[in-house]
DNA sequence: GACTTTAAAATATGATCAAATTATAAAATG
DNA sequence: CATTTTATAATTTGATCATATTTTAAAGTC
């Protein structure tokens, strides 16, 4: 006798297995390199084998998980190249979601950003890097569901999903201290209407932080 | 009693399943709107629906199919405003490949790219429609691979497949003899190691082609 | 037109088979 | 005899399927 029990929310299993496993990603502890296994999930997640499934090849499209040869996924280890590739794609994207979410500004939009913006100053300050990427994730995403373009966000939210692991082991070697962010000068920009100047900053504040990510290449690996 | 049978190659039969959906969809009949059913497909390709159901929300994550919210699943319908986001997106991805592509030629790789192109010219002048859209698919898959820049690549190839059945709709409309292509162009330029000519021709023929998706929205739709 | 009924399709589970990794034991080499 | 190598067994994990349940859309009824 089988009983699907109705989960929480109205979203079905996969869905919800699938969040799970995207926050694991770009907030918890899955660190670059690190195995994960079907069997492991249902287990941890008490969900059946489908649903975990699904969710996995969904982020292994995403590029957040990484099928190696021999039926085994793990977290992917970045490359020097690796991170030239999303440092151009960012700088590529990035500017251009923004520019087109200048032309979609509303009062409630800027009240959420700035929010958000004060909540990652005051992780940055507390030393909370849970609390820094969760909100600077949250700054970014809130960006590109204003620009309303759908296709561009997803790819740049599939860059998020592939530096995430990363960005996480950056923040813990540096120190949140040490983690500038150039929002002030976006959303100033952005209240102006100043579509062009915010996208110059975000192009800034992007390449200040994939720096960072660049140079743990530079002298450990 | 379940006799798994052990599939031609020795790949998984999610991957076999995934591979058939998205010729399907990038050469196939599939029509933007066209409704997939799980089961229709698991009926269709005699497989499981574990299979398909994995393959199925890998190409929803690729940006093949779509999910609407109510369980169903279909080929995406661009807009106008979809085609510009492709547009920009391509534009900024597509030169770069090519760019880093010109660093890694080998004779075996510029004889490939050359029998491609002879044969889209072929599929051209005899009207071939499937031919010509295997051939431009094969011709630009080889771009990518020569890059080695794994993440631009599935960036670039996740943008195919979005704009795959339109594409595959236009050249019903106006016919193989009005496409155009530059590849000579930026065969010549690789031949050459000129990996900035390289990239403006790829850039040139990727707008080309482009332009007569967007052009269909200007007049039926 | 609103409500009920019916049918079809999606979701989810556990069972079963296949494959790969790890553990264990035997053999070989120095 | 210790160590490495090789072969074999045991265990873990992945892949697939059939079936039960839930949900949604369509058809029928008043």
């Amino acid at each position: 006798m089988i009983k699907p029990q109705k989960n929480g929310a109205g979203l079905p299993t996969h869905e919800l297995v699938y969040r799970q496993l995207r926050d694991m990603v770009l907030f918890g502890d899955l660190v670059p390199g690190q195995a994960v296994t079907i069997q492991g999930l249902t287990q941890y997640l008490s969900a059946g084998m489908t649903p975990v499934r699904e969710a996995l090849r969904r982020l292994i499209a995403e590029g957040a998980l990484e099928a190696q040869g021999n039926r085994r996924i793990s977290v992917p280890r970045l490359t020097r190249a690796n991170v030239d590739e999303l440092i151009f794609a960012r700088q590529a994207i990035d500017p251009k979601l923004v520019f087109m979410a200048t032309s979609n500004i509303t009062k409630a939009n800027m009240a959420a950003l700035t929010v958000a913006d004060a909540a990652l100053d005051n992780a940055i300050f507390t030393g909370d890097i849970q609390g820094y990427l969760r909100h600077n994730y949250s700054f970014h995403y809130m960006l590109y569901d204003m620009a309303d373009a759908p296709i561009l966000r997803s790819v740049a939210l599939r860059m998020w999903l592939q530096f995430g692991p990363s960005l996480r082991v950056v923040c813990g070697r540096v120190g949140t201290q040490n983690l500038v962010d150039e929002h002030k000068e976006v959303l100033l920009a952005m209240a102006a209407g100043d579509a062009e100047r915010a996208a110059n900053a975000i192009r800034s504040d992007v390449l200040q932080g994939m720096e960072q990510v660049r140079r743990t290449f530079d002298t450990s690996d």
